[in-house]
DNA sequence: ATCAATCATATTGTCTAACAATCTGTCAAT
DNA sequence: ATTGACAGATTGTTAGACAATATGATTGAT
């Protein structure tokens, strides 16, 4: 019996915290793929003990944000080609069923308001604005995940979307293909509309897809193939 | 360039070797679900510092294994029916694209390790062998990632795996079900072995919810809804 | 000048000890 | 039976220490 009146007891906990402030300066880019995390500069800049800072950096790295190499030190992940591909391809397959259980499983509310995000990401087609179309798109998947009502999927495709979110610097200079992504995504929300989860699911793999080839184009493009 | 004799430093340390620890621990069922985990125990228990305990308790809490309750301690996840229904709806998504990818990707030799595997299961049917049996459907889902060339879902899957394994007490109990079982992974495999990526993808996810299924079942039967 | 062995230093890996905050069960008072 | 206070146990967090390992500089030999 969970009262509407219960504290959130959550963030009580300075460990829980700190976890989310590191999360945050990987996920902002304020800790760049490929930076060291060394325990005493990074006490200091928490303002942490190390026994905190480890127990935290022992759960992002199981998330995958950060990678730990014995004896050298923790380092913020950095995503070569080939994970960025691998990533895509279970992301879509996350993707699609987050798709298809929205149709079956979300409320009309819940339905309404994806169109209704939907419909502000359709406006912008053409401005310039990079921050708002950003969480526009944040909201849309928070939206189309909530009304899934299956929260492992959630957690999953969040820590998956987590790690790609390093690639953004990649596709936002490709910005020019938006008309085209929000084609794909249009695609997806017509079948949510008609109620054909199994088109929305393939349409969402396609959407994927392609967002996945851009990346891979930009790949080449910069030559960013690592060791 | 990694040389046949290189040591393997992977387990120098002993966090990950406690780590492995632990989750194998909670895996064998030798600490079930719900069970707390003190620390001064599990210290006494792994013969480990409650620095070195702590950090690995938060690895496993991020996998899932584990349940951090704030100032209680943590405890080792306990499934209910819908928690469980969650996980194997993703199960079915990722092992459809494990399926469609080992289709694509895998070797020569690797399709035919699957092939081999799968007949060993084949021969198990009638024989009473719980521990042979999950060798080799463990043996079988090592090889269907092996090939899928993707160390990301090798990855998401094993944990989304190790999450259900807490519930096959309950499927073991309807083992009669064997047959069933054999007949949908057979589909699976033919389809492999006739290139057709997307009907492999099909047949897992039927196949996965059919399992899904019995599960629900069992815990209708046992009563076994928690608060 | 180049390469290899050596050594000093920084950093990680791990342990112990301590104390504050919080939970839990007990016992007394009403 | 309910309330409240109290004691013990457990978690949350910090500090300090030392061993093992990595890194970069120095030295020595060729």
């Amino acid at each position: 019996m969970t009262s509407k009146y219960a504290l959130d007891r959550e963030d009580l906990t300075l460990n829980a915290r700190l976890v989310r402030g590191l999360r945050e300066a990987i996920l902002s880019g304020d800790l760049k793929g490929g930076a060291r995390l060394v325990e005493r500069e990074m006490t200091e800049m928490f303002g942490v003990s190390r026994g905190l800072l480890r127990e935290a950096i022992q759960t992002l790295a199981s998330e995958g944000l950060i990678t730990l190499v014995p004896h050298k030190g923790p380092v913020v992940t950095l995503l070569g080609r080939e994970e960025a591909a691998q990533l895509y391809r279970v992301r879509g397959a996350l993707e699609g069923l987050a798709c298809s259980e929205f149709t079956q499983r979300a409320s009309d509310e819940q339905r309404q308001e994806l169109f209704d995000i939907f419909a502000r990401l359709e406006a912008m087609v053409g401005k310039e604005e990079p921050n708002a179309l950003v969480e526009a798109k944040n909201d849309f998947y928070r939206c189309l995940l909530n009304g899934t009502a299956n929260e492992v999927l959630e957690l999953m495709f969040t820590q998956l979307n987590n790690r790609i979110v390093q690639l953004r610097r990649l596709t936002l200079s490709a910005s020019g293909r938006f008309p085209d992504t929000l084609k794909e995504i249009g695609r997806v929300v017509n079948a949510i509309r008609a109620g054909d989860g199994r088109r929305a699911r393939d349409m969402a793999e396609a959407h994927v897809a392609a967002a996945a080839e851009v990346v891979q184009r930009r790949f080449s493009q910069l030559d960013l193939d690592k060791e």
